[in-house]
DNA sequence: GTGAAAGCGCTAACAG
DNA sequence: CTGTTAGCGCTTTCAC
């Protein structure tokens, strides 16, 4: 079934099934009516690529899941809590905009091309990307196709200078910083003064920002920054439980720890059972990201939210109203963490 | 950038281009390579569209994640831990044969139309949908549009009889009549007699045959099927929450609970624990689908695994294929189930 | 208001 | 082996 076909069962021309298809004013309602009749009669649903060929959109965005560590596990993304429920959210909201999501993920250097491809061949009309690190160049030479796109998690300052040449780049973060020196403070008004953290990476935005944050909470009151409180996660589960198990093993704990997310608060919430350490009792636990699970476990988990719905609503939102505008302009979205108080933070015992 | 354009830099006619880009043999090395270099110099990608205007294959497969209940939850689907696993791994194997995946969700009737449409508009060459109930009407309809398309968790039987008629269809299910089987079995060998249930939504085909399962595995050994042991769980945490509840209230317990997925045989083992019932000295519980957390919780939870991945895989290798033959033919498949044993079993108490 | 005709970028006969 | 030509199904000027 194609226009042709319906021009003719209606009486009019192919323009007049058109001009009623995409809605144009300059129809009167009675013409309207009768192509519209003929279309639900034969369920006629215009061919997409036709249309797009002749210049329409796509109404479909991209979504690129970074995800270039963990390579050998089947179940590497959605294994990971962060992203799962982001991804959920962008198509959730696209597609009450009425908008499909192509999505791919990237394991590989190489597969940063299958991202380039799906704007070049026109298969997109925008794209999110979640899970970016430094690759700096790629990225620059993805945002440089002057298609609307927008980055979770990255550093605006680092382009904000440039800022006539990324106007199709759509910038969200998080407010990471505060959200961990919200965290850190919370743990020294509890009486915490050793207070150890699990790093993410570092070549990451939110890890570096997180790292910093912490950094500057405790020196900021004047508390030292122990080395041999800090952990070395890179974000994973695993590198996480190993870090924190060699510092069981030393021997030496701080009373409190902050985690860089809450996966691996959980891998050392482990660590800790395994060897008998109590939380909160002996040791106070914060996690960051508030992934649903942390809630349902014993202790529940404290953590700083990251409002996963809301960065990628705006996402989806920015890319698709960028892509209907003329003109494009570089933005940048700041969203709230929220400091979720539970089970895993106890007074500091007097020594 | 466009065909014609590199056909001029090359010497050649968009045809020997066409050629070239769709690897045809009837074009010497020579001739080819030197078309190729041009390509790879301005970067060409071929519009998409215009190729499958032409005739070509989208290399798209959708995915329509059918959640029908828990509509007003934002984080509705990956909040469930068996869809969140099966889209990663059908994106990753789609990936890894060279194609995207659309995806859509449908959370109430009408969204169908939008899985329908990525069909007719010719977005997609082929569907995989997950989440299906007995929604009879409208996914015959789907299936009826004659498109490569695979359903997972779908009652074979019902349709096996008409086979011409769905020649264009896949199923793709687990064992979960013998994997139950064998969790009920299990537990009758630890010595309960006792065994009750959470049942998942009895218009769903997984949790139709798990329920049969658990009634003929009981009436085989020659057990009771004690109504005040069944629990409406609907697959759904909070009424399995809220059912199991009801039952602690009641007083009478089983000493060992089946429930149809994990998420609810998490919901219980919470319910037992804030009124100090002990998983699993006072009461046995097995799960169902092996989700990620299950083994991360204390204590672990036994549970019949659903080999996820291998099905995913199967439904796009399957579909994918199909597109590429010249003749369909209904397909079946059946993949195994694997009790994991862990740590909230023991033996019955003898009374 | 509406139709005719050109064109979107590619593929695929058909000749040669 | 390769170029010419005719579509694929739709949108969009441009006339009428």
């Amino acid at each position: 079934m194609k226009s042709e076909k319906i021009a003719k069962l209606a009486g009019v021309s192919r323009s007049t099934v058109s001009r009623v298809i995409n809605n144009y004013p300059n129809v009167p309602q009675e013409t309207r009516e009768k192509v519209m009749k003929v279309i639900e009669k034969y369920h006629y649903e215009p061919n997409t690529c036709a249309r797009v060929l002749a210049g329409k959109a796509t109404n479909t965005i991209g979504l690129f899941v970074i995800s270039m560590t963990d390579q050998e596990n089947p179940n590497r993304i959605y294994q990971n809590n962060y992203f799962a429920p982001f991804v959920d959210a962008v198509v959730d909201c696209a597609n009450v905009l009425g908008y499909y999501v192509l999505i791919h993920t990237v394991y590989r250097t190489e597969d940063y091309l299958k991202v380039k491809q799906a704007f070049s061949q026109k298969r997109i009309d925008a794209g999110i990307m979640i899970g970016t690190e430094k690759d700096q160049e790629i990225l620059h030479s993805i945002v440089e196709m002057g298609y609307p796109t927008a980055i979770i998690d990255y550093d605006a300052e680092e382009i904000t200078a440039q800022e006539e040449k990324y106007g199709n780049l759509v910038i969200i973060n998080s407010t990471d910083y505060e959200g961990t020196t919200q965290a850190i403070n919370y743990l020294i008004q509890l009486g915490h003064r050793d207070i150890g953290i699990i790093k993410g990476r570092l070549n990451t935005y939110s890890g570096k920002v997180r790292f910093a944050a912490y950094v500057d909470a405790l020196e900021k009151k004047g508390l030292p920054v122990n080395e041999d409180f800090i952990i070395e996660g890179a974000f994973l589960k695993k590198a996480a439980y190993e870090g924190t198990e060699k510092m069981v093993h030393r021997g030496k704990l701080p009373t409190a720890l902050f985690s860089s997310n809450d996966d691996m608060a959980l891998s050392a919430m482990e660590v800790f059972k395994d060897n008998g350490i109590r939380v909160p009792e002996d040791i106070s636990v914060i996690g960051f990201d508030d992934v649903p699970v942390i809630s349902q476990i014993t202790p529940a988990l404290t953590s700083v939210k990251v409002p996963v719905y809301e960065m990628a609503k705006k996402a989806v939102e920015a890319v698709i109203e960028m892509h209907a505008q003329e003109q494009y302009r570089l933005q940048k979205y700041v969203v709230r963490t929220e400091l979720m108080l539970r089970e895993t933070c106890a007074k500091a015992k007097m020594m």
